[in-house]
RNA sequence: GGACGGGUGGGUGAGUGGCUAAAACCAGCAGACUGUAAAUCUGCCGCUCCUUGCGGGCUACGGAGGUUCGAAUCCUCCCCCGUCCA
């Protein structure tokens, strides 16, 4: 900290940085800001504001935090900012349900967990992290006044979100049209140097930009990154979609999402949760187009790196062996999740079933039966009133669909639990 | 405050008194095919009970009442969303 920092070459480190980006606003500006940073010896100040809305991470939101990292491996400051504020204001933007507000515990709780996993990718040593609570909270509302003079309500609504929910006569609240002013207010009191986003977030990072200006300070540079496409190859990532891959999740339930994953996305995955060089990846895909590489060991390739990133090699080979064993050859798992059962009350099947957490309902579990999905044993049953007797206490292996087999305990009736 | 339009199953969206657990499409699930891919095809897709049957019961069309043998559909009041006017 007191060392003064050394660079590399401005067009070097531009190089790096502009892998995986979508766009630089302006890159002109982005140069200048590095070779001045290098002949000063002080590093630029990176913001990545984050609302602790979901106390999960997935690989969606990596995307943005591996570039992060990347500005952190050339020298600069890392600042991970936790929007506080902005997270108990509540953002409303998936107008299908109303979410509460959370609650200052809720964000709190949410933050830490956060940058537990957060800290999977960034080097802790070189990141600030702040809140911005810590200035937004105490603002008066002259302050604020001032603040929102400095912006006019037709450029806010040019916004493409906005703009297509007027159009279809959605609503918008009033403090979702301050929720942008806020976020450019963060640039002044951290003093950005650049701020990182998802594409989705342009406008807001340009507006940085502007109210940035308006305090006399320089304006940021705007690097935005593409959107990671979800395990459903259509849409965002995003967990309410159940598109996602957790960064907490297990390697192995990882190394099942990524390769469910179609051939094209897995193109995507590799520029975006990869740090293979670009040349590599192209090799790849040329492998692959011309039979080389057999497209399923390409994506396994990739789950591997990805999960060895969260997890290490060991975990990550495991995770293959795993992969392997349950699904290529449909057997059974190596650790099973075990369920005890007793025959209280001439059970069925199907309530197995749903005990066992592979189906959500009675119902349900009758039709996955009638459909053929569930193994006893490695028996298909057919019969959604089969049942079970006395004859079958010890361990069973049950199975449904794609899940897992899962190990199943019939007790006696005649003791407890 | 006024005028008008609208609120249907996870989503879009039909349906204006019974034949509607509610069209169609999407999503989802299962089976076939595979590389647990993708695409495709087939089936399923509220909950529950049992003697698993073209079976019984319950719940469902913003909310609460009402009219009717019978209501998502008609009436009343309320809530919510949007547009225009002020």
């Amino acid at each position: 900290m007191t060392a003064p920092q050394t660079f590399r070459p401005a067009d070097e480190q531009l190089t790096a940085l502009r892998k995986g980006s979508a766009e630089i606003i302006r890159e002109e500006e982005l140069r200048a800001k590095l070779e001045r940073s290098r002949a000063s010896g002080k590093p630029l100040r990176i913001k990545l504001g984050v609302d602790p809305t979901a106390p999960d991470l997935h690989l969606g939101h990596t995307v943005v935090l591996r570039k992060l990292r990347h500005f952190q491996d050339e020298g600069h400051t890392a600042i991970f900012l936790i929007g506080g504020f902005t997270a108990l204001v509540g953002d409303p933007t998936g107008q299908s349900e109303t979410r509460p507000p959370l609650t200052p515990e809720q964000v709190q709780a949410n933050a830490k967990t956060y940058l537990e996993q957060v800290f999977k990718l960034l080097d802790p040593q070189k990141t600030e992290v702040r809140n911005n609570a810590d200035w937004l909270d105490p603002l008066t509302n002259q302050e604020i006044v001032r603040l929102c003079a400095k912006y006019r309500v037709a450029r806010l609504l040019e916004r493409e979100d906005f703009r297509s929910r007027l159009q279809k006569q959605e609503p918008i609240a009033v403090h979702e049209l301050l929720y942008p002013l806020y976020q450019a207010y963060d640039s002044v009191a951290l003093k950005a140097d650049v701020e990182l986003g998802a594409t989705e977030q342009k406008f807001n990072l340009l507006m940085g930009r502007d109210i940035q200006r308006e305090y006399g300070q320089e304006s940021q540079v705007a690097l935005t990154v593409p959107i990671l496409v979800g395990t459903d190859g259509q849409r965002k990532m995003s967990k309410s979609l159940g598109n996602y891959v957790g960064i907490t999740e297990s390697p192995t339930q990882m190394f099942g999402k990524l390769m469910s994953i179609s051939d094209e996305l897995m193109w995507s995955y590799y520029d975006l949760l990869t740090d293979f060089a670009p040349p590599v990846i192209v090799r790849l895909k040329e492998e692959v187009r011309t039979g080389v590489l057999h497209p399923m060991d390409a994506k396994m390739q990739l789950a591997h790196y990805v999960i060895a990133g969260f997890h290490g090699e060991e975990a990550a080979r495991k995770a293959a062996n795993e992969f392997d064993q349950v699904y290529r050859k449909r057997g059974v798992p190596s650790e099973m999740v075990a369920y005890d059962f007793d025959l209280k009350g001439n059970p069925k099947l199907s309530r197995f079933v749903v005990e066992a957490q592979l189906a959500e309902s009675r119902s349900e579990a009758e039709r996955l039966i009638r459909q053929g999905a569930v193994e006893w044993d490695g028996e298909i049953i057919r019969n959604p009133a089969h049942g079970v007797n006395i004859d079958q206490i010890g361990e069973h292996v049950l199975k449904v669909g794609k899940k897992p087999a899962v190990r199943v305990r019939i007790g006696n009736p005649g003791r407890g639990r």
